[in-house]
DNA sequence: TGACAAGGTTAGGCGAGACTAACTATACTG
DNA sequence: CAGTATAGTTAGTCTCGCCTAACCTTGTCA
């Protein structure tokens, strides 16, 4: 049996996504114009007036607001706790985003925007001690983030990320959709079952180079050579097996 | 005014967070028993199976999958390659969690379960080619991963992330909640107005120590002093420098 | 062949989160 | 101090995802 959602209304604290996003704003707005009017509050998520209503009755019952109609908003000292804490996150996944991976800032902050509400603790914690390394790092060896962007700079460009290009995500594709003759590169294979697990055991590991040599007119089979073996794959397995082209 | 999402309805490929989970359920138990059944599919997904149902009938609307009532179902074409684009993705989180963050694989999965519906291709793309970049580098010097797991040994061990304990995120707290005489290290500061941008003006960057001297009754006004200056804080602002004691 | 179990579907409902439209309170201005 | 613009609230509705309970289908086995 499921376990039930019959906790008390009352002020449990656990805030759904996007109350923590309310509550992110009230903290910001407030912090810049000393103030959080309910009008801008809205402008910043991009809701309706009477959405933000909603949510601050919401925030008010679990005090972490104080509101009464038409007042001013401001945070309880636990509700300055908990946003604290969610821009906390949202900054520590920023600069990851940002500083180390060189992502737009813009692209960075909308990302950390959603992460934010998605990253437990754990991980947060995981990246905070590893943006904390690559610094350390970066001062006694090289700099990390540098010498990232030289590697990357060498690497095909393939930067128009339209957010419409969905099918391929930085040119990987299944090996299905490989054409015949082209060969490519393996990036890694998902699951571990049938044929998959037979690769998988002849010693197959992400790197290794693969070349497509048959396909059937429906695209299955798949006649496959790779480490000098000559395979047969359906395209349902094949398609768990991510390659990236060679040049 | 706002954009209306006044789309047909019929096949518009645009995926919600759940019908690209249950894509991925499909995907994954059509590659390990063949085919995909509605009750499996509730199972990993941890759903009534009514709810498989619905969500069937709407992937066949959009014609990611072959669905008949009571019929085995199937991926089409583009339901493969959808599918696929998710599963990467997620491989390419979780083993970013797992092989560098060194998070827990449980933990990472869930995690990755989520972000993947809310990093979009440009983040992805980067970190892929970041981890690409670690192994380069790996290989060539040092083995990062191996590195960071020692240099983290070292920091003080914050280990029981507890899903219930939320106020702090890897020991950062706000400067607000610093008690009299501690002293702290900055680790970074949200929003730059007001005073926070008269400390960032002051030269303040992460790594400085502060140390609060005085704590009003309410906990407002804050008196700190900081690299030789002494400053009062109202809460709010200080609410917003976010630090780590000093040990 | 016919009964039954297991899997699948239908119908109805609920909560979260958002929206529009209409109404009310507050604040500014002459 | 009235009048109006601006901000905020209320009421009602919609969509998404999910649920439960009851009902259908299909395949199996005596």
């Amino acid at each position: 049996m499921k376990v039930k959602k019959l906790m008390t209304v009352g002020k449990g604290n656990n805030l759904s996504a996007s109350l923590e996003d309310y509550l992110e704003a009230i903290f910001n707005l407030a912090g810049e114009s000393g103030t959080a009017r309910s009008k801008d509050i809205a402008k910043t998520l991009s809701v309706a007036k009477s959405s933000v209503t909603g949510a601050l009755r919401l925030l008010a019952k679990k005090e972490l607001v104080n509101y009464k109609p038409y007042g001013y908003v401001t945070l309880t000292d636990s509700g300055l706790a908990e946003a604290a804490r969610v821009a906390r996150k949202h900054n520590i996944i920023k600069s990851f985003f940002v500083n180390i991976l060189g992502v737009d800032t813009d692209l960075a902050q909308e990302a950390a925007c959603k992460a934010e509400h998605v990253l437990g603790p754990a991980v947060i914690s995981r990246l905070l001690d590893f943006t904390a390394f690559l610094n350390e790092i970066s001062r006694k060896s090289c700099p990390v983030a540098d010498e990232f962007k030289k590697f990357s700079k060498n690497r095909l460009q393939n930067s128009d990320f339209s957010r419409k290009e969905i099918s391929k995500v930085n040119g990987i594709i299944g090996l299905n959709e490989v054409k015949p003759g082209q060969k490519a590169r393996i990036v890694n294979i998902i699951g571990r079952s049938g044929v998959n697990k037979r690769i998988a055991d002849m010693g197959v590991v992400p790197g290794t180079t693969v070349e497509v040599q048959r396909v059937a007119p429906l695209g299955d089979p798949i006649d496959v050579k790779l480490k000098g073996y000559h395979l047969s794959l359906r395209k349902e397995e094949a398609s768990k097996i991510m390659v990236k082209l060679e040049r």
